[in-house]
DNA sequence: TTTTCAGATAAGTCAGTACTTATATATAAG
DNA sequence: CTTATATATAAGTACTGACTTATCTGAAAA
């Protein structure tokens, strides 16, 4: 199932803060390790993991790594909580839309 | 942290597949047990760390415990969600105002 | 080519968690 | 009062997963 393995992946901290600061803007790996208390395995691990379930993206380029968020990453969590829209208006229909076409 | 305890919640399958059906009615626990292919009290853990983390509430009358879902249970979720607005465009503010306004 | 640097992978450890069975609590029914 | 039913809690087990150190791969630098 899609979604449990989106919610698994953000679930740990460190790792949504990844995700989080990945958001902002692109870094590599070494770039994002300085900004956490744990060792580089546990980093690439964590990439791993988010790019295992669509959430992040990488680029090659030599010896670095890049990684960015994926915005379609998203997509199945907002849909998720779309489904559960009998508890609030239809406002939320929107989001998809835009989700859609931001596919670039 | 918030948004850690509500994701960590419905990572687990089988307690999102409780989630989900609370969010069509009301169930009493031997309702929702009929469901699902676990034990009664795996299913009353379950609904100990849904209610730990504010998705679902309870209504006590007699012996029997009805849950239900509490919709602004996911509003942290949905406000999570929009800190990464800078994905997409900014629908999403709705969100918020409607959640508010579903205060009850 | 040898060394250094960036990153990924391997393997092991430890804590957390989803489950089980057994038991406790409390209300309702006989 | 005794028994049955609904649910919660206790305690134990097995698996998962986030971390570590050690090692591997490959690219840049010396």
């Amino acid at each position: 199932m899609v979604e449990t393995e989106i919610f698994r992946a953000l679930a740990d901290p460190t790792r949504r803060a990844i995700f989080e600061r990945l958001a902002r803007r692109e870094m590599s790996v070494s770039e994002l390790k300085a900004g956490f208390d744990v060792s580089q395995p546990a980093i690439s691990q964590h990439l791993a993991a988010l790019r295992g379930v669509g959430l992040v993206a990488e680029r090659r380029e030599g010896k670095f790594a890049y990684y960015r968020v994926d915005p379609k990453g998203l997509t199945p969590l907002v849909n998720w909580i779309d489904r559960y829209r009998t508890f609030w208006p239809a406002r939320i229909e929107k989001l998809k839309d835009v989700l859609k076409g931001m596919d670039k």
